[in-house]
DNA sequence: TTTTCTGCAAACGATTTGCATACAC
DNA sequence: GTGTATGCAAATCGTTTGCAGAAAA
């Protein structure tokens, strides 16, 4: 049951907020439709964008990236590697399954498609009152690949 | 079946690999063991010790909480405020829970421990080849007094 | 004595900000 | 037209690094 977003659902959430859907915001969101299951940084973006000819200040993708994820458009990740990174987010409210796998070796960062963390936000919900919204789960291990060469 | 370490910890695992037991890495661990459950960071500890008149340099701290996270006393977390925290590595090498709420609206971070990713792990390793060493979990709401506040 | 550490200051890289201009509405 | 967004360059902030002197083994 995944969401898929469209240009279209950014257009109305700018203007639900009386905001402006300006050419840049539009091309930084097109990167991520372009590509699907990225984990990409502002700097990844801006080169992207250089490389279609497509000149873009790099302070206006950080605004962009910044304001596409406070729309939910967008989802930020923290890999530990010094650098936000983000994706396009495909949850749905009802179910968020969103797991990492990074690699300790090479750094890869893996997807895995999974869903068991409903019963915990119950039971944390439960047992502390924290009203839960979403999660993120990062997973450390070592990679096929990485195994293999051993 | 947590463990705790202690400097004896430090002490081994530093002679293991010909390094120098030195008064500011205690120091440095010292912290956590009186400072139990918080996620600090370089700031946090430098500003600790200045506190109780013990003078480091910045940079040793740094120094210090790398080392002492690779060597498995020190956890590191990114809860994307900026700059990485680490806590005392409570969890032994079969059971890691280690939960953490933030609360996206005040930005406290709140521990919860449970159990239950253990069977999601096992499923990963099988689908995806991938050798799970460890895992992070966190969950983003509104706490129990932000809630309260509204 | 040998090797590793520390402290300082400078360097760094990611991100943010001030401000004048340009653009969406 | 009005208010918001962009681009640039400068500023900022967390973190890293080079190096000379200090200290652990």
């Amino acid at each position: 049951m995944a969401k898929q977003f469209t240009m279209e659902d950014l257009k109305q959430r700018l203007q639900e907020r009386q905001l402006k859907l300006t050419p840049q915001r539009q091309i930084v969101l097109r990167v991520f439709f372009e590509h699907p299951n990225q984990h990409l940084s502002a700097e990844d973006v801006h080169d992207i964008l250089r490389d279609g000819q497509l000149e873009i200040g790099l302070a206006t993708v950080y605004r962009s990236l910044e304001l596409l994820a406070q729309l939910g458009i967008l989802l930020k990740l923290e890999f530990g590697d010094g650098c936000s990174r983000y994706e396009l987010n495909t949850s749905d409210p009802e179910h968020h399954q969103h797991h990492h796998l990074i690699c300790t070796r090479c750094g890869r960062v893996q997807e895995f498609d999974d869903d068991m963390l409903e019963g915990l936000e119950k039971d944390i919900a439960e047992k502390s009152g924290f009203k839960i919204v979403d999660h993120q789960v990062k997973f450390f291990g070592i990679c096929k690949e990485c195994q293999a060469k051993e």
